[in-house]
DNA sequence: TAGTAGCT
DNA sequence: TTGA
């Protein structure tokens, strides 16, 4: 069981509107939600979906909860399968219960995207805009190595400020940030030992409908 | 531990 | 362009 108070810390680092929550899950904590999300992993196991113009992604992921995000020539979207034609994993407790202490008002997220960062591994600077609903925030807790984190405003080509993210770290994006582009611009590989054979994962949990 | 960026 |  993960103590409350060790996912709560002191005031939040707010950077271009996005809550960045330093150290919010204790190393022990860590561990707990990646083990569980290794077990969704075996379930649906990672791929690397291709852009719509025909790019494959260097991120590979899957998803846990109802919905997952994919994209493919036909576009960015949430579906209720794997590739492999099977439903998702159910979102594990230990993730369900993080969302709860930094998002207690908000209804249960319907998606949890697993985003896994090889060395080399990159995400382009996007907005979140799948969702039919951005009344609620996104949820992004970071596991292993260390990413260079870049955000925006909501326009393509404001000004943009970037932070380090470290393993344990939440971020809230929410309010004038929910959708504020943002992207990983470099992973720093081998900083972290929690995740075996390296590397780091996101994890994104929304509110879809 | 280039770069807590930016341009095309 | 969730990329180079």
């Amino acid at each position: 069981m993960v103590n409350k108070t060790e996912k709560i810390p002191g005031k939040p680092l707010c950077v271009a509107g996005f809550r960045i929550f330093r150290g919010a899950l204790v190393p022990r904590a860590q561990s707990r939600v990646l083990g569980d999300i290794l077990q969704v992993i075996e379930q649906a196991p990672l791929f690397s979906p291709m852009t719509p113009y025909g790019r494959k992604m260097s991120v590979r992921m899957t998803s846990a909860g109802r919905l997952g995000w994919y994209s493919d020539r036909s576009g960015y979207r949430y579906v209720d399968r794997h590739p492999s034609g099977t439903s998702w994993p159910s979102i594990p407790d230990s993730v369900l219960e993080i969302w709860q202490v930094f998002l207690p008002d908000a209804p249960q997220p319907e998606s949890c995207l697993v985003n896994y960062y090889g060395e080399g591994a990159r995400m382009g600077l996007h907005q979140d805009r799948d969702e039919g609903d951005f009344s609620f925030p996104v949820l992004s807790v970071s596991l292993g190595d260390d990413a260079l984190f870049r955000m925006g405003g909501t326009a393509r080509r404001g000004k943009t400020s970037s932070i380090w993210l470290k393993s344990g770290d939440v971020v809230v994006i929410g309010g004038a940030a929910r959708l504020a582009y943002h992207g990983i611009d470099r992973i720093r590989s081998g900083s972290s030992s929690l995740v075996p054979g390296g590397g780091r994962v996101n994890l994104t949990l929304r509110v879809v409908r």
